[in-house]
DNA sequence: GCTGCGATCACCT
DNA sequence: GGTGATCGCAGCG
């Protein structure tokens, strides 16, 4: 399948999809497609790892309300927010719920698809399983920083589109990488998938 | 102002 | 499993 027809046999979740409580967002992109459409590459590939950032959760950074960095959380719905991690790493997410409200899904893997060379190229690294298996990795590879911050998640050139229709089991979580209140079973993933992020717990499995 | 730490990652042992 | 890279924010004064 060359580029175009890629391109052409996935369409955008409509921005309705994002707004319904946060943790059924983050269950229901599993397994849907990022796609990023560059001026020479489409860039895609499969969520397979996603967290949720909801209300009375301490690890949200909207928690202690609005600054210039989380803005983008309390602003409308199928929106990204991205933000800059230790100085050096970028993490995409999908912004839920209406404008006032900060929530957002955090995109934690994604297997690659399409542009496989490119994103090799972002990461300067071979190992498929390893360039996009984080949310930092995943920004890297398909070329998403803080010019994103704010875009539509359904139009423009970074979208996220529906997913084949094959059967998938999405195993649910705690989250982990944070330490602010109680761990949380609202970390999604494919189960089995190779792509998914070192941190994933296996033994705090739900389904 | 200064300090500590975080939704990370690669590299080292 | 430990460490360094290095930016924005919160908390303290």
């Amino acid at each position: 399948m060359n580029n175009n027809d890629f391109l052409h046999s996935h369409i955008a979740l409509p921005s309705d999809f994002y707004n319904r409580r946060t943790v059924e967002v983050a269950r229901d992109l599993i397994g849907c497609i990022l796609v990023h459409q560059t001026d020479e590459n489409t860039l895609a590939g499969r969520i397979v790892e996603t967290e949720a950032y909801g209300p009375d959760d301490p690890a949200n950074h909207a928690w202690r309300g609005q600054t210039r960095r989380n803005q983008a959380m309390f602003g409308p719905f199928a929106h990204a927010y991205v933000y800059k991690i230790y100085g050096m790493y970028y993490c995409l997410n999908a912004v839920t719920c209406p404008v006032g409200v900060g929530e957002a899904v955090l995109l934690r893997a994604v297997e690659p698809l399409v542009g496989i060379e490119t994103m090799k190229r972002n990461r300067s690294m071979d190992d498929p399983r390893k360039l996009c298996s984080g949310p930092g990795k995943l920004c890297q590879a398909f070329g998403i920083d803080s010019r994103f911050n704010h875009a539509p998640l359904t139009e423009g050139s970074l979208k996220i589109c529906y997913g084949k229709r094959d059967p998938i089991i999405v195993m649910t979580t705690t989250r982990i990488g944070i330490s602010h209140g109680a761990e949380l079973p609202w970390r999604f993933c494919l189960e089995n998938n190779p792509f998914l992020s070192k941190t994933v717990r296996r033994d705090k499995a739900i389904a």
